[in-house]
DNA sequence: AGATTATAGTTTGGATTCTAACATTAATAA
DNA sequence: TTATTAATGTTAGAATCCAAACTATAATCT
C-alpha cells in the first residue's frame, strides 16, 4: 500500500502526459512560424508585461540560458522588445510590440479555442470538477514555495 | 469575466510552472550519468515494463523519433533490452535489465525522497486535498481521451 | 489474393535546449 | 569602505529533441 506522499509522487510523474494530451494537435498558424515557447512566452506576456526575462524564462520552462535565444528570436521577429528596469541594471523587462500584442492575441483566443474543443464532451459539472481540481492544486503548490 | 473554459484554459498554460516547482532541485546523482527523459523512462519501466516503446515514448512526452535515441542509450548504458514481441513484429517491448532494475529502484526512491521533501510542510488535510486534486484532474481528463 | 492504408520504429539534418563559464550589477558581511 | 557572495542575463559548445522521410509489418478494403 502506498503511503500519501507516494501516491502524490506517482500522480506528479504522470501529470505531464496528460497536460500533454490536452495540448496535443494545437497549430500555431500565426503568418510568422512560432515554436512553442516563443508561444508560450507570447501568451505569458500578453497575460501580464514588463516583468524581467528570468520571470519569463520559468513560467515557460526554460533555464535562463536557454530563454535568452527565445528572447532573441521573439525580438528578431519584431514581437517584443528587451527594456531596461529602472532600478536594477542587471534586469531586462519585456514588452510587447504592437505586432506582437496582435500577435498573442491571435494565439490567445487559438488556445482557448483549442482547450474548448477537448473539453467539449464534458458536461457542466465536470468542467467545474475540472477548473476546482486545477485551482486546487496550484493553491497548495503556492503555499510551499 | 472569463469562461469556465477560458479559466480551465488559463490554468492548463500555468500548471506546467508548478509542476516545474515541484521537481525542481531534484538530483539524480546515480553513478551512471542520467538525463531527465532516461530517467524517466526508467521510473515508467520501474512501473510497468514489457509495454512497446511507443508507449513509454507517450508518458515521457516524446516523440518516437526522440525516443529511438533514449532507448538506444539507455541500452548502450545496459540498463534496459528491446526484445521482440510474437504477435506483431513491428514492435519492440522493453524491460530492465538487472543493472536497470537496481537503478530504476534507486531513482524511484530518490524521487518519492524528493517530492516528501517538498510536500512536508503540508500538514495532513493539504495533503489529501492534494492527492485528490491530483486524481480528479487525471480521471476528468482521462474521460476525453 | 492483391492493393491500399495504417502503425511501430529508425534515420537524418536542422532547430532547440542544456550545462557551465563568464561579465555585470546588486546585496551582504567584515 | 572593501571584500565576499548572490542574482541577472549572455555566450559557446555539447547534448537533446523535433519534423519529415523511410523501412518493415499489420490491418483493412475491393
Amino acid at each position: 500500500m502506498l503511503t500519501t506522499e507516494e501516491k502524490i509522487a506517482e500522480l506528479v510523474r504522470t501529470l505531464p502526459m496528460y497536460i500533454g494530451f490536452l495540448l496535443d494537435g494545437i497549430e500555431i498558424k500565426y503568418p510568422i512560424k512560432l515554436n512553442v515557447s516563443e508561444a508560450k512566452t507570447l501568451l505569458f506576456l500578453h497575460k501580464r508585461e514588463g516583468n524581467p526575462m528570468s520571470e519569463y524564462s520559468k513560467k515557460v520552462g526554460l533555464t535562463k540560458g536557454s530563454f535568452t535565444a527565445v528572447a532573441d528570436r521573439l525580438e528578431k521577429k519584431g514581437l517584443i522588445k528587451r527594456v531596461a528596469v529602472s532600478d536594477d541594471r542587471r534586469k531586462n523587462a519585456l514588452i510587447l510590440t504592437e505586432k506582437g500584442k496582435a500577435a498573442a492575441q491571435k494565439i490567445d483566443s487559438l488556445f482557448n479555442q483549442h482547450i474548448s474543443n477537448k473539453i467539449a464532451r464534458l458536461n457542466d459539472e465536470e468542467l467545474n470538477n475540472l477548473k476546482n481540481a486545477l485551482e486546487k492544486t496550484i493553491a497548495i503548490i503556492e503555499k510551499i514555495k
